[in-house]
DNA sequence: GCGACAG
DNA sequence: ATCTTGTCGC
């Protein structure tokens, strides 16, 4: 896995919105996944309530029958707080982390959290494409930015998420009878292609089963490292 | 000043 | 995100 154009993660909060208007120039808004799209990965890190104790987990799966492929996890620790906005400057490291030790990059990262659907347009997942010069999508649980009207209820209705003249992504019924995921292009991928990928990532929840599997995996880590007794 | 606010 | 048990509902 390569990794481009290193920056530090310890910056004012300023600093680091200044860093991700830098950044957002660079994010690619374009359909740039392969041919054949064969590995779907899933991102997600779990953490202790007042503690720095950060877990991560990468679950690839493969597509689009969505059979697991390979996994990555990585613990660490992080001392930036968490700051609506600057979410990739408290998990990213980890993240990254989790990343390197995977044996190939897969085609495409679903990622839980924000793609351009954000105030300076660089959710976590554009910002972790960058990192990784890999295709990523945002699938976040709530809205950070944006307005939109309510979705129809049933799976595959969805409706733009939009802020003044800029549509930020699309807020997407992922499961019938559930609230709606926010899904947004992360880097290297358009909007059509990041809602069809997500819609085939979803079968019996409301979340993709790459971050959902990912998901699991990174509690199972922090609950192996937290209870000892029994 | 007030309300909003990914994970 | 995390702290937490059972429980109402499809």
């Amino acid at each position: 896995m390569i990794i481009s154009d290193l920056h530090p993660w310890n910056l004012a909060p300023r600093d680091a919105a200044a860093l991700q208007r830098q950044l957002a120039a660079q994010v690619v808004v374009k359909d740039h996944l392969p041919p054949e799209v064969r590995q779907v990965a899933g991102v997600d890190v779990s953490y202790k309530k007042h503690g720095k104790m950060f877990f991560a987990a990468v679950s690839v799966l493969s597509f689009p029958d969505l059979e697991p492929l390979s996994r990555a996890t990585a613990q660490g620790l992080s001392e930036f707080p968490y700051i609506p906005g600057l979410l990739s400057f408290r998990e990213l490291p980890i993240v990254l982390e989790a990343f390197r030790r995977l044996p190939q990059a897969p085609d495409v990262i679903l990622v839980d959290g924000q793609g351009i659907a954000h105030p300076r347009r660089l959710g976590l997942a554009s910002h972790l494409g960058l990192w990784l010069g890999v295709p990523t999508i945002g699938c976040a649980k709530s809205r950070l930015c944006g307005e939109h009207p309510a979705p129809g209820k049933d799976k595959g209705d969805a409706v733009p998420l939009r802020d003044g003249e800029d549509t930020l992504g699309t807020v997407l019924t992922t499961r019938t009878g559930t609230r709606p995921l926010y899904v947004s292009p992360g880097h290297l991928i358009d909007q059509r292609r990041a809602v069809e990928i997500t819609l085939a990532c979803c079968r019996r929840y409301r979340q993709p089963e790459p971050t959902r599997s990912a998901h699991l995996l990174s509690n199972e880590l922090r609950r192996a490292a937290a209870d000892l007794p029994s």
